[in-house]
DNA sequence: AACGACGTCAACCGCCAGTAG
DNA sequence: ACTACTGGCGGTTGACGTCGT
């Protein structure tokens, strides 16, 4: 089912994700959401390729993912969709919450294609019998899907502690998109701004925190200022919330993945490792 | 038990559109 | 206008599971 890994040219791992890349990768965008998937497995101590990491995210890591049997609803509005739509996978997805376009067109590929052809069919053959004025009554019986008794596998089946226990303790506070607004707090900043403030800690070499009305600074002495992440306090708040709401065995996970340049989390308050 | 055919689905690939410089 | 970069999308692959012989 999965791929065996393998590495492409550059080195980077191919195939299927180990827990320990899934844990990894949660952790890094539960945090600092995907600002930029090609820069993020560097950061994240992965070392995959962004697009393979942004797919596995989306695919089956994020939280509010329904897993499980496609519900006889569902299995409609696709089809349904499909015939208006064609093979335009992700605004079909868009339409079944929780579900993936990679999902439903699995789906489709695997079960809903040879309903609806046999279907087509049978309307053929209930045409050509009606016309020839035999049986007026036909059954019309739909081919079960091999997952109505035997569900897929969970995606956390080679990462148990990734539960998805853990992530809906998350999502119940907070949407995991919404950390979308990263993007726009990371910020190339005036080398004097920085160093006036900064340089007692860059001498000490410890990542450090400032904090004023308007904006908290974080900032680590391993990497430049352009690096660092400028946070509206809102924000700051926002992220003492969401870490609130996590489940402390999840972060107490080691993790030795290198972040110390967006955010020193202690200054947070998150949970040390 | 062994084997092949078929089904499933996670993951990869290539293309395209949007955007910034 | 052009180029480079990025994210998103749909098509396809291929390892593994299941079923039938």
């Amino acid at each position: 089912m999965a791929r065996t890994p393998s590495c492409d040219k550059s080195g980077k791992r191919k195939g299927t994700w180990t827990a320990e890349e899934d844990r990894k990768l949660i952790a890094y965008v539960s945090r600092y959401g995907c600002w930029n998937w090609r820069q993020l497995p560097k950061f994240a101590g992965l070392a995959r390729c962004g697009k393979s990491c942004r797919l596995r995210w989306l695919n089956y890591l994020r939280p509010n993912i329904k897993r499980g049997n496609f519900t006889q609803q569902e299995e409609d509005l696709i089809i349904e969709m499909h015939k208006k739509l064609g093979n335009r996978w992700s605004t079909i997805a868009a339409e079944l919450p929780g579900r993936t376009d990679n999902e439903v067109k699995n789906h489709w590929h695997t079960s809903l294609k040879k309903r609806v052809q046999n279907n087509t069919n049978t309307n053929i053959e209930e045409t050509k019998v009606t016309k020839s004025r035999d049986i007026g009554i036909l059954q019309v019986t739909t081919p079960a899907s091999s997952q109505d008794t035997n569900g897929p596998l969970s995606p956390f089946s080679s990462s148990s502690e990734f539960s998805s226990t853990t992530y809906s303790d998350h999502s119940s506070t907070h949407d995991f998109d919404d950390f979308g607004f990263l993007d726009g707090f990371i910020e190339s900043m005036d080398q004097s701004f920085w160093m006036d403030d900064l340089s007692t800690n860059v001498q000490n070499n410890t990542s450090c925190a400032f904090q004023n009305q308007d904006t908290t600074i974080l900032v680590s002495p391993n990497h430049s200022s352009n690096e660092s992440l400028v946070l509206d306090n809102d924000i700051a708040s926002f992220l003492d919330s969401y870490k609130e709401s996590t489940v402390d065995s999840f972060w107490t996970q080691p993790y030795e993945a290198d972040m110390s340049h967006v955010l020193n989390y202690n200054h947070w308050g998150f949970s040390e490792f």
